[in-house]
Order: C-alpha cells, then structure tokens, then sequence
RNA sequence: CGGGGUGUAGCGCAGUUUGGUAGCGCGCCUGCUUUGGGAGCAGGAUGUCGGGGGUUCGAAUCCCUCCACCCCGACCA
C-alpha cells in the first residue's frame, strides 16, 4: 500500500477528551473517530487492525472445531422474554419498536437466539457436540462509555457458544476453549492472565476471564506470589483467618463521638487503627426486612459476594437513612451490633477482632473494648463478605495475594441448562428420550483487543504493534524521492519486491520531510523500517530501524528481502 | 442517577470577570526557498461562538431554558 492512496490522517495534538494512552494514540495515529459517546468509526488503518485480530481468532475457533454463523443484531424481544433477560437485563439493553410496534433490542449478547437456533436445528444426540461462533457488532447502552473503545456502547465481538450432552463434554469443550484462547493471545503478543471470575448476569456456575495486564484497565485481579492461583477480585475468597482470638484487656466503655462517623474519622478520633475497629453496614433483605453486615473496620464489602448470599436483596441495596433510623434508633455511623434488633451476617475478618471499637446504636456514641462472648455473642451467621486486598493469604494456601490491573479481553462460562432450559432446547438423546442440552459460551471483545494491546504497547512517540496486529509490517520510507530518479526507481522496485515476497509493505511515497514521514510511521506503530536514499544507493545498501531501536542498522539492498523475513520471523 | 467540568475554525486553545460586532497555534490551500527527525517566508480560505428564548442601541460575554460531551461515583459481559 502507498501513502498516498492510503491516507494515514495523523494528527500531532493530544485529543482534549481522551484520557487513556490507548484512546489518543488511536485518535492521533488515525484509527477510529468518535461519533458520538461510546461509538466510533474505524478508519482505513484501525480496520487493518481490527481484521487482524478477527482473522487469527477465527482461526484458532475454526482449529477447535467452531462453525462460523452471523446471527442478526436486531432481536425480537420474545426471545429474551423467554429466558426473563426482557425485565432483568436493565436499561443497558438497547430496546426498540419496529413499525408495527413490535418490541425488539440491539443485542448485547447472543445467548436467546443461538438457543433459539439451537432448538431448532439440533435434533439429535449424534449432533452433539457442536460449537457455533460468530465475530458481531454488539450493542450495550453503557452507564457512562469511557476510554475510547475499551469501553464503547456498539462493539464488535467474537462469541461463541457449545451444545453439549452432558456436563463431561462442556467441560471437554470449555478446556479447548481454555486453550484456544491462551493460543490467540500468546499470537497476539501479549501479556495476560487467565483468572477464575464470576459470571455476572450471563449466568452459569464455572467460568474464566482473560486479562491483559494494564495499570488503566477497569478490573482488579488477584494472583497468587508462589502458584497459579489467579481471580477477579470480585470472586477472590478471602479465607477464615488464622490464629485465636486475643483475650479481653479493658471493660466495655461507652464513650462520646460527637460528629464522628465514619470509620476513618473514628479511627482518627480514638487513635484507634482502622483494623480495631467494626464497621456495621445496613441492606436490605429479600423479604424487605433489614440485614447488619459486620465488617473489619479496614476491609470493604465486596458486593458480588454480598449478592449471593441466601437473605440479601439483589441488587445490593443500602438501607435509606430513615429506616436505619427506625430500625437500629440512631443514624448511620453509629450503628453497632450490641443490642441490635436486626439478623446479623458477619464477616470472617470479624472473628478474631478483641476489644474493637463499634457503634452504640446511639447517635454519636460508641463502645471501645468490645469483645466477643462477654459483651455480645459471636455472630452465628459468618460469611466471605469483604473485598480481598494485596497480602491476604492465597485461597488455596500456596503464598499470599498480589494485586494487579487488567483489561477483560476474554470471557468463558459454562452455562449449564440455563438458557436451555429456559428455552427448551432439548435433543433426543440415545435412550430415546428428550434430553435438555448442555451450554457453553465463550466472548472474545475484538475492539477492545485493539486499545488493550496498544495499553501494553507503547512509548512516548506512539504505538509499538505486536507482529502480529501490525496493520503494515514494514515502512519504506524513501529519502526525498522527488528529487532523485535514480531513487524513486530503486525505491518502487524495492516496493514490487517487498510485495512479491508477501511482506506487508506501506510505501511512504508522499512528498514530505524525512522527519514528517519518520514521525508518522512511529506514531502509527510499523515494527520495521527501511529507509532508502541516494546516499546508500551509491554503496547499494539501504537502512533498517526496528521501531523499538534507536539506531540503524545498514544492509544491503541486495539481502534486505531475506534479512526482513527473518525479522519477521523471529 | 448524584457530584464536578467543558462547549468559540478540522484539532488544541485564548477572549466571558468589566457587553462594543471574534483571535492565536497546529492543520488546510497557493507561491518561493528548503529538504536524513514533525522546515522557513509571503499570501489565502475556513466560524449559525452548542441550540432556543430573553435583557440591551448592541450579546461569545448578562439572564432563563434545552442539548451534547468529558471526569469522579453508583452500576456493569
């Protein structure tokens, strides 16, 4: 391709309203615009990008056995009225009318109508297994679209899901997924881990997310120092602590706290550490009552834990100043447990706490030296209720917990009967009987892959693309070409030649300055550049950059095809 | 939805406090000079100042209202 019929539309300015590394260098190297808030336009160089990431992920589904569908992106509602995803799924559903009034909604997932496909084309137990996938726009209304497209309302991605006969086959299945998915990311060169997540409003019982580590990403993950153990945060179990409960040293003192509420202010107040004292949270409960939530003064409630706990009301709801009030006689930030007429559900971090600090149920009052079995009894009801934070103890006992960012690039679940069997999609199985069958789905965000990969790919002159997502593999960046005949045939052969041996080639044939024309293959992240000019034409050799050096390397022109394809190689 | 902020040329911004008829840099067009790291000079084009309404002789500027966009939070594969 030459530049001058492959317009780069670069630009030098920082965008005002991006924020991330990723979303200026794709306005700036000219590969998306914005439309509108959380949508954009992939200009000719971002698509190069975006085809590169569909073309090997369809390639590691078609090496697992996957068939390619295109399944529409405009979906009637009775299907996700079908499954209850009409009511549950919320305001980030894209819903819409048809002329005739007919409900319908931009799909943000494909579960209901490969279901529905499912049902209908599968018949037989000697069907199975079989993996249906599709690379598809997808629509989520997203509260707030932010970062570019990491997180846009209309995303392109790969989503695939299995039919199976049982649970043994799913997890067949789900391991080669599991696999495939390392394979496409390693091709993409980039660095991820694979942790144990939860599975969130799709559903289903096990379930892996793949991360690219990045400090911008929006998810926080939990690895274990000395195993494999690795999680979302929000499903990291914070495990029973170690050791016994210290002994009581001081009586139970009521003392005044006047405008002191929350546990910093306490901690502050008292010159008591944060970890003394006990934070009492107020939600509702499913049968509309109230429920006290016991947490270490230090730790925080980690809501997805919260939500599936038998009693809670989901969504996590706190309770409104005025029933905390009416319940516990005093306003929040003096709550405690002592004497509390509300179910309690504690914390495990809670167990060991001795002569701690908590509300007195009184406005502005709190007990200091409170302990357990003396002032109060020890909670009954003990759950895994807080956030896990960096040094906690691995959940499967090897080393302790580090934290780190991500970007969700991958997600797989394995649904069970969920949709099925919401949707009766059964098979008749070999005994002859209607069989409802087993389900497995696995996503991949193709846009996001883009900003992802440029999050851990960059320096302060632009992107640096991993082999593999180059939209161009190689620059050639002819030296003052118009002034030179001699040059511009020894560069355009050069192209013929680069093209010939199969090299992706952007030929920089524009009439601009050496500095421009460097600038902008750097900013738009070529791995390799070949730098040809009169100068080494006397001595027929020509120049080689890779785009993470800073110095040239001199070859001749003769050996730079071959030179090349080992780079590309390596 | 709550809190904060911004809308002026394609992009980045000044001008708004104190009303007087719109400017700078980059980019774009033309010409000349330059040419191995985002060139210089000269000339040029481009604005419903986010929309609507109001106050005023006069509004980018003051008032009302609506909208869009961004950040933080809540929420979320």
């Amino acid at each position: 391709m030459r530049t001058s019929q492959f317009p780069l539309n670069t630009v030098k300015e920082i965008p005002a309203d991006a924020v991330v590394v990723s979303h200026q260098l794709m306005l700036r190297a000219g590969l998306i615009r914005k439309l509108a808030a959380g949508l954009y336009t992939w200009l000719p160089l971002g698509l190069r990008i975006l085809r590169k990431v569909e073309k090997i992920t369809r390639e590691e589904m078609e090496k697992v056995g996957g068939l390619e569908v295109l399944m529409p992106a405009l979906q009637p509602a009775e299907l996700w009225q079908e499954t209850g995803r009409w009511e549950k799924y919320g305001p980030e559903l894209a819903r819409l009318k048809d002329r005739h009034d007919r409900d319908f909604c931009l799909g943000p997932t494909h579960e209901e109508i490969i279901t529905d496909l499912a049902r209908n084309e599968l018949k037989s137990y000697k069907q199975l297994p079989v993996t249906y996938y599709q690379i598809q726009t997808k629509f989520r209304d997203e509260i707030r679209p932010r970062f570019g497209v990491m997180r846009s309302r209309e995303f392109i991605m790969k989503d695939a899901y299995s039919f199976h006969l049982d649970q043994v086959s799913l997890q067949e299945t789900y391991d080669a997924m599991y696999q495939a998915y390392t394979t496409i990311f390693n091709r993409f060169g980039l660095t991820f881990r694979a942790v144990v997540a939860d599975s969130g409003s799709i559903g289903g019982a096990i379930s892996h997310e793949f991360h690219v580590l990045a400090d911008s990403g929006e998810d926080a993950i939990a690895f274990s120092t000395e195993s494999a153990y690795a999680a979302n945060i929000e499903k990291a179990e914070a495990i029973r602590p170690e050791g016994v409960r210290n002994l009581p040293t001081d009586e139970l003192t009521l003392i005044d706290t006047p405008n002191q509420h929350s546990i910093e202010e306490i901690s502050d107040f008292l010159s008591v550490p944060a970890s003394q004292c006990l934070k009492t949270l107020i939600v509702k409960a499913e049968d509309d009552g109230l429920l006290a939530l016991l947490l270490r003064g230090d730790y925080e409630l980690n809501p997805i834990k919260a939500e599936k706990i038998a009693g809670i009301a989901v969504p996590l709801t706190f309770a409104s100043d005025a029933e905390i009030i009416d319940a516990c006689q005093c306003k929040p930030g003096s709550i405690g447990p002592i004497g509390l007429k509300i179910p309690i559900i504690a914390d495990r971090s809670v167990m060991l706490l001795s002569d701690f600090v908590c509300g007195a149920n009184q406005n502005d009052k709190h007990y200091a030296h409170v302990n357990w079995e003396r002032d109060l009894p020890l909670p009954v009801h003990i759950e895994d209720l807080r956030t896990v934070v960096a040094g906690d103890p691995s959940p499967d006992g090897h080393g302790t917990l580090t934290i780190a960012r991500g970007i969700e690039v991958g997600h797989i679940f394995q649904l069970g009967t969920k949709y099925s069997a919401a949707m009766k999609a059964g098979i008749i199985n070999e005994a002859g009987k209607h069989q409802i069958m087993t389900m497995g789905c696995y996503g991949i965000g193709i846009s996001r892959l883009v900003a992802a990969a440029i999050e851990q790919n960059n320096d302060e002159r632009g992107i640096i693309w991993p082999t593999a997502l180059a939209p161009f593999q190689v620059a050639l960046c002819p030296m003052n070409m118009h002034k030179s005949d001699r040059l511009k045939e020894a560069a355009e052969q050069l192209y013929q030649d680069l093209l010939a041996a199969g090299i992706e080639v952007l030929f920089d044939d524009r009439k601009v300055r050496a500095g421009f024309m460097f600038s902008d293959m750097e900013l738009i992240g070529i791995p390799h550049c070949i730098i040809i000019g009169d100068r080494g034409l006397d001595s027929q050799t020509v120049e080689y950059k890779a785009r993470t050096s800073q110095d040239n390397e001199e070859v001749p022109l003769d050996n730079i095809i071959s030179f090349l394809k080992e780079k590309l190689e390596a």
